[in-house]
DNA sequence: CTGAAAGCGCTTACAG
DNA sequence: CTGAAAGCGCTTACAG
């Protein structure tokens, strides 16, 4: 009545049967879709579960069916990243949702320390999850290799990097969109295009400055050394990136930045030196997550189709727990012009 | 060997017993909390469990418990807050952690719709998370009311207005903070302190709104309502708060922003008017969060504790679900001086 | 302290 | 199409 333990007890699929005068195999089997059940059968056992709002009991079910209905949502980054990088937000949110469209439950986890990856290792591999969203960026993960070993359905967001053995993944087209803002840079009459990288072990890293290598040879544009820095991703990495290149070459008038928060840090380093955006150096940046918005001017930058890559994801591991073989998935980019480039 | 299927199956607590030799009570006892078991007993529990790589499987322990070992983090916000607002990351993410290191799993569920809503409230009455985590700022939710009736332990993250029944809620002193950040402002030599609350239907907008008040009657500040703009937390409504202010009262020479996120639509607003600050017109945020470092100027703000705040709420829920009334905390906030103001 | 036994709520061959 | 029965992996009184 007052506080908790007054839980009602909820009612079984006995007390349904009971109600609708079938057996509990029968209720068993409209449950599970229906089939080798008379309509009068099933009609009967639809009004018995409303009328007792009988709601399945999914531990019984998963003891016997040896799967749990959910998935984990597993991060492998430092949470410092997390916190930061609006894009995890996004993504996560995408897939609870596409998820819940199925009823299927989302566990986050989040395992940014050695420790913190055993004991999530440890509850995936005891079966407790169907299948798992792996969220991790930078290569030689062991994590992959473990849950393949363990035979759990993986599908990463990106492609990961240095594995041998073979996972889905779904990526954004990450050359393409490096391109399409090297030669919207291009278009816009910029000649000294420097880029500022993520890191290089990671899919993000190494494609976008693939792409941003192809469109300036395209354009006929000297390929510069001195144009290219690495960042690590964070705010003030992109910040000491652009610093750098303005010392290294002071004639620069753009910059690619690999994602909008080290964007939102070349700004800064603008600003510090003196310089204005887009006036003096356009900025180009890439995600178009919130923190393009966020800046100041709004960031011109490369779209990254967050909703159509969590339903994927989510698509795929589905079809993967189903039996299916892992698949790839790359989804194109948009750029969004605003102010800074 | 290839692709999924393939898992192995898992040891059971009957794999145990038979290589300890005992009984599977016995192994289950050790698992227990190893009351009423001797020391060889444990041991050969033990040593069996670390051979055999047992795992207990946690739907069958459920089906006998009647509990779940997990807990839901309730998210009844519309989506377009939950992207936006860097709060809600923050606080996801420490409880996460705070409940991982308990090992109890965190599922995360997003209802912003009344669709969404129901179908997650049918998850959870049928008993499938032993407690929720409850993150809604507007009053009147009927989720607070359902989840009740149906004896579902629950603790809210900030005081749930307008409800009858009394649920356990950890709360930054709102008040209080807003007390400190009108002073600050006061005793930087502004006058003309102006106030952007959050909703009025939210604890944080009448708290903080109360905390303003209080202190500008005790610095001896005339009280004019012309000073008082009502945002909706986000950051277009800062902006529009702001532009309206500007309007209404010219003079003023501060402004009192309860939230970070319209913090920087106030910022907004002042560029717009070709108006500076701190120097024209000081901003004063409020929650820290990851947006008032990407201010420019740099947020100053009042911190809110999310660190403590989460591991609050997991060891309230906790407590809740073992069976303690429902309990209030107020953790203090801190002012943050940054640039800004 | 320990084993044998019942039972949690469901699904799934197996007969009909 | 449908019921009776076995069994999923565990916990928990109940005897000893």
């Amino acid at each position: 009545m007052n506080t908790p333990a007054s839980r009602p007890r909820p009612s079984t699929i006995h007390d349904v049967a009971r109600e609708a005068g079938v057996s509990r195999g029968t209720v068993s089997r409209v449950l599970n879709g229906g089939h080798y059940v008379s309509p009068t059968a099933k009609a009967a056992v639809d009004r018995a579960i409303r009328k007792t709002g009988y709601v399945v009991n999914r531990h019984a079910r998963s003891l016997i069916t040896g799967k749990s209905d959910s998935v984990a949502f597993l991060l492998t980054e430092p949470q410092e990243r997390f916190f930061e990088d609006p894009n995890f937000n996004v993504l996560l949110r995408a897939c609870t949702q596409a998820l819940a469209a199925q009823d299927i439950p989302l566990l986050l986890m989040i395992a940014g320390t050695e420790d913190e990856r055993r004991r999530n290792l440890r509850f995936i591999e005891a079966g407790h999850v169907d299948g798992v969203l792996l969220v991790s960026s930078h290569s030689g993960e062991p994590v992959v290799a473990r849950l393949h070993e363990a035979g759990v359905p993986v599908v990463a967001c990106g492609k990961p990097l240095g594995q041998t053995t073979k996972v889905g993944y779904v990526a954004a087209d990450d050359r393409d969109g490096a391109r399409d803002m090297v030669r919207h840079l291009y278009m816009s009459g910029r000649r000294r295009i420097a880029t500022v990288t993520g890191p290089l072990d990671t899919p993000g890293g190494v494609e976008r400055l693939a792409g941003y290598r192809e469109m300036l040879a395209e354009c006929g544009l000297h390929a510069d050394e001195a144009l290219i820095a690495t960042g690590d991703y964070s705010r003030v990495g992109g910040e000491s990136a652009v610093a750098q290149l303005l010392e290294r070459a002071p004639d620069i008038d753009a910059v690619f930045v690999a994602s909008d928060l080290m964007a939102l840090g070349a700004l800064d380093a603008l600003h510090q030196a003196g310089r204005h955006a887009p006036d003096d150096v356009a900025v180009g940046g890439f995600d178009d997550s919130p923190a393009a918005l966020a800046a100041r001017p709004p960031l011109t930058t490369i779209r990254q189709p967050w909703d159509r890559i969590s339903g994927e994801m989510v698509r795929m591991l589905l079809a993967r727990i189903a039996g299916e073989k892992p698949s790839t998935v790359i989804l194109p980019t948009e750029l969004v012009v605003r102010e800074s480039a």
